[in-house]
DNA sequence: GCCGTTTTCGGCCCGACTGTTTTCAGTCG
């Protein structure tokens, strides 16, 4: 059993003991334990084999009881307590949950007197006003359950990019293993690195189909078998996902593998191309009449047409084929072009590790300087600091960085903020304190739902503090769970243009803000950017990666985005 | 249920917002 799906259980545990009004810290002890799990690198699997139910009760956050329950999980693949907690209440939580403004307590009301279990029977609920007549319920709530379930509903079905990279990992390198794979990589928008994914397509290239098919189809994590035949298969897992794979020859590997990338609209562009030419493309290869042109690789088809080659991330058919045709295309950022992370919390607000750890995670990472960026005082919750707690956290700062200088080691930690934007579009440190810091990030985090006009003028307010460097995950929208707030993004690039504001683009996975097609906005506008992984623990520099997907996506090269540029060069073009 | 320069019991990031109330429960972050 995988972490993610052990953490899933803990968490759904901990959500059927808030409806049931258990004690609250009791519930937390659960969920903390899931969200340590879910970030967790190493299998809890591997340590329960060599190190036994001590070493699941070393985790932090893990006590005996809750080691039992994985030990549980691990050994027989069920929990005991989980089916009984089920039983009672048997709820879809994974999509209930879903929707905004609904909680453990509205759930189980909603069981209790309408026998409500899933998203369906919520929506004809809700459709025929039975909800806005419960007790504790309104017209107001029906409306924005309602609401909620359409956004769920649109966004349905497709899972978060990073939270299927590991299991496609996990397939690619069993495969590997496999004597008779060749090649192999996962098509689709997995490739594109698009922030959603339906399904992964896989694509194999064998002498022999029918071992790498029956292999694929009895991996441990299929729990269904949807076709299977000569040269195709198709499953699903445990998580949900839907997995193709489809076993292609050597000579047609980059045709198919073009074909299966997409976008489909990309395709048909290059379809019309072939045909201009006189020949014919499918993801068999390239055709001149009965003769193969082209097929073994991608470069190859795009050469044979006329065109320079075009990476993944931008095969949207969004003028793609244009640029490549005139070679114009632009020199993406690439992977392993940043050198700092502008975006880091620490245990001073909510993150899980020091300003040290943090330190020295990014130096293993190969990064040469970071940002300290905890919340400031409004976020309460997160123990947001005022202006004491930040001069005594630059102190700290101040220390470490010569530490590293004595013991020679070439980092370099920057003191920043990431500072609350008020419902005024005031900040929540006064300008003395800001003043003093390297970089200032701004952010909104309360009063999601204002009017565009009144968000738009907010947030230019802000920026226009003459000490704010860099917004903030600008639109503030949880991939699939909270819509952006309403903005006139173009006016803010425009005043971020005017008075070189930059904007960020926080990799966390389920944010992503900005999105790719803002992203193109601003390199179009000529208005720097700043990946930034958005970090609460050492593992989350992972997350750079796809945040330099998304600015590909976004077509931006090295020379928009401020943090692949060498320390002195980046402060140098920051406002203050 | 977890955890310990408060150490085996008694704490546990907790304030703001919303919609429902008419003093507060539920949800969010």
């Amino acid at each position: 059993m995988r972490n993610n799906e052990i953490a899933q259980i803990l968490m759904e545990i901990g959500e059927h003991l808030a409806m049931r009004g258990e004690n609250v810290f009791k519930i937390k002890a659960f969920e903390k334990a899931a969200q340590v799990i879910g970030e967790m690198e190493r299998e809890l699997t591997n340590i329960y084999k060599e190190e036994g139910i001590k070493g699941l009760e070393e985790i932090s956050g893990v006590g005996p009881s809750i080691a039992g329950e994985i030990e549980e999980l691990i050994k027989t693949g069920k929990s005991k307590y989980y089916e009984k907690l089920k039983k009672k209440e048997p709820v879809n939580l994974g999509e209930l949950m879903r929707v905004e403004g609904l909680g453990p307590k509205g759930i189980k009301k909603l069981y209790d007197e309408l026998e409500i279990t899933n998203l369906e029977e919520l929506t004809k609920a809700a459709r025929a006003g039975q909800i806005g007549k419960l007790k504790g319920f309104g017209k107001k709530s029906e409306e924005k359950i309602l609401r909620g379930i359409e956004f769920v509903k649109k966004s349905g079905g497709r899972f978060l990019l990073g939270q299927i990279t590991a299991q496609v990992k996990e397939i690619e390198d069993s495969l590997k293993e496999l004597k008779e794979v060749e090649k192999i990589i996962a098509a689709g928008s997995f490739r594109r690195r698009k922030e959603t994914v339906g399904d992964i397509d896989f694509l194999v290239t064998s002498n022999k189909p029918e071992k790498v098919i029956s292999f694929f189809t009895t991996m441990p994590l299929v729990v269904m078998i949807a076709a299977k035949g000569e040269t195709r298969a198709a499953v699903k897992l445990k998580s949900g996902l839907n997995v193709d794979l489809r076993v292609v020859p050597e000579e047609s590997y980059g045709a198919a593998l073009n074909y299966f990338t997409g976008s489909k609209e990309h395709n048909i562009t290059l379809r019309q191309i072939a045909i201009g030419k006189g020949y014919k493309l499918n993801e068999y290869g390239l055709y001149d009449g009965e003769k193969q042109i082209a097929g073994r690789t991608e470069e190859e088809i795009y050469k044979t047409l006329g065109l320079q080659y075009i990476e993944p991330e931008i095969r949207e058919a969004t003028g793609e084929v244009d640029a490549s045709r005139h070679n114009k295309l632009p020199r993406l950022i690439g992977y392993d072009d940043l050198r700092g992370d502008l975006q880091i919390q620490t245990t001073w607000s909510d993150g899980a590790a020091s300003i040290e750890e943090m330190a020295r995670e990014a130096m293993k990472r190969g990064l040469e300087y970071i940002l300290i960026t905890d919340h400031t005082k409004r976020l309460a919750m997160t123990k947001g600091l005022d202006e004491k707690r930040i001069l005594e956290q630059m102190a700290e700062i101040d220390d470490l960085n010569l530490k590293f200088k004595i013991n020679n080691l070439k980092f370099r930690i920057l003191k920043g903020s990431e500072c609350d934007i008020l419902k005024d579009g005031s900040l929540d440190l006064p300008d003395e304190v800001l003043e003093k810091l390297d970089i200032v990030g701004v952010s909104i985090h309360s009063f999601f739902n204002l009017s565009r006009e009144e968000q738009t003028a907010r947030v230019i307010k802000a920026i226009k503090n003459p000490h704010a460097d860099i917004l903030f995950h600008p639109t503030g929208r949880l991939i699939n769970k909270r819509p952006a707030i309403d903005l006139d993004i173009e006016e803010i690039i425009k005043v971020a243009k005017e008075i070189g504001t930059v904007m960020e683009i926080d990799a966390f996975y389920d944010r992503l803000d900005l999105k790719d097609d803002h992203i193109r906005m601003c390199v179009n506008a000529g208005v720097k950017l700043a990946i930034d992984s958005d970090a609460h623990s050492p593992s989350h520099f992972s997350m750079l990666e796809y945040g330099v997907a998304q600015a590909r996506r976004g077509w931006a090269e090295r020379k928009d985005v401020i943090n692949a540029w060498p320390l002195e060069k980046m402060l140098s073009m920051l406002k203050h």
